[in-house]
DNA sequence: GGACACAACATTGTATACAGTTTCGTACGG
DNA sequence: CCGTACGAAACTGTATACAATGTTGTGTCC
């Protein structure tokens, strides 16, 4: 019989689903930073945007809702997401869980070609930070991390991760509190080499000491929400001074 | 005749969007094994069944999607998703990684009232038991986990291992290989035990050492695919001897 | 002048219609 | 008898229309 019955699999990705190219822009304009936490989401508006009708933008509504970086409320909309001071704690420690271990497991796993592709991908940071687009760099910044969880042939845990990653690029637009943008670029660095290196033991202690270092770097004090909509802000409980 | 409307059950969902029913009801069903893994979930069919339009079928068949519960082929339609033996262990890698610590932390939060809604589901799953109601002990001895992680407190990490927990229904569908069913009624009471005492050691090991259990109990050499659709089940690779 | 009630508007929730793709049966040719 | 080509049926992908809900502006009453 044929070697190919049905075990062969042309996979036709080729096409993607409209509602993938909707939610792939709107996913990374979050990423990005060019849509502000608590930003409202009209379905009509996006559909628009792209062109499409209003079924294909709330299948990809849909869907970033449920990666949390949109929050849908009945019978009144989607907007941005804002994850809480809360939240963005139990996050960073779920990063700070899961992925030193996958360093640890990249480390041991990595090919050369995984090695050029950090590489290359580095290049990509540097680049945006040197042409000063802070959003498409803190972007890159968090594909560095899923890239990694990718080579560390963790398929279930580089889902959570990439999950978390999301979340963080919310996290960040909320609570980022230093001044000096981007001080990770030396740290990605590191990670390289020492995965390069197959020293899983020191990719591991640098990229949870990289990892709080970022925790570090937040403001969860206070609540630092860029509220859109003015009832929110009129609202916050800090507008009663 | 509109006040007999209005008491119908169906009809309750004051604030639950049709979606949600549909989407819960298939995942209830496909906890419980009523839904074998690789069936086809057709559209229309399903939308007969809950009386409503493919619309909201489509909707609830994206987030089990999401959810990795069902596979969706472009064109092609909707399955009961067939996790690979990789998979498979993947998700319990995860697992061991996850719940014990979370029992760990459960044990250190766990109100009287936490203890009593365990101890509550654990009569739960043993009345299924008695009634000789395998699918449905399944499903409570899954979400006795779940619980767990909520009683943790971390919302995050609890997300995760709801998911994963909803997979291992579907592993436990394939791979199981035991006869002697649900050993698991002593391990979860022992748990129970060690939580509301607030042993927080004990919990973690005894997690651990449950889903070892679990894990050990899953025959991953084979392929164990009970395919569903006729044509499948004639062109699997096995049945050419 | 302020608060409430109601109506017009805007937006989301759901159903249906149409278009594109896959699948399956059937007829034809080897 | 087997393989192939073609066409009809079934199903999914997308757009549009209608219904339900939330929001907003306006007018009236106190």
């Amino acid at each position: 019989m044929m070697p190919e019955d049905r075990s062969t699999r042309p996979l036709n990705l080729e096409r993607l689903a409209a509602s993938d190219r909707v939610a792939g822009a709107l996913s990374l304009a979050i990423h990005e930073h060019r849509l502000a936490p608590g930003t409202k989401l009209g379905e009509d508006e996006i559909g628009e945007v792209y062109g499409v009708s209003r079924t294909i933008v709330r299948a990809a509504l849909q869907r970033l809702a449920h990666n949390q970086l949109v929050e849908i409320q009945r019978n009144r909309g989607a907007f941005v997401a804002q994850p809480s001071q809360q939240e963005a704690r139990e996050v960073f420690e779920a990063r700070e869980l899961l992925e030193p271990r996958t360093a640890l497991m990249a480390a041991s796993r990595a090919t050369g070609s995984d090695s050029d592709s950090l590489r290359a991908h580095s290049a990509k940071e540097h680049a945006a930070i040197a042409a000063g687009d802070r959003g498409r760099a803190l972007h890159l910044s968090g594909q560095f991390h899923t890239e990694i969880a990718r080579i560390a042939g963790q398929t279930v845990i580089a889902g959570f991760i990439a999950t978390l990653i999301a979340r963080s690029s919310l996290i960040i637009a909320l609570y980022w509190r230093r001044e000096s943008a981007l001080c990770e670029s030396h740290a990605h660095h590191a990670l390289i080499e020492a995965i390069s290196a197959g020293d899983g033991a020191t990719a591991r202690d640098l990229m949870r000491s990289h990892l709080v270092d970022l925790h570090t770097a937040l403001d969860l004090r206070q609540t630092a929400t860029p509220a859109r909509t003015l009832k929110e802000a009129l609202l916050s409980p800090e507008s009663q001074a």
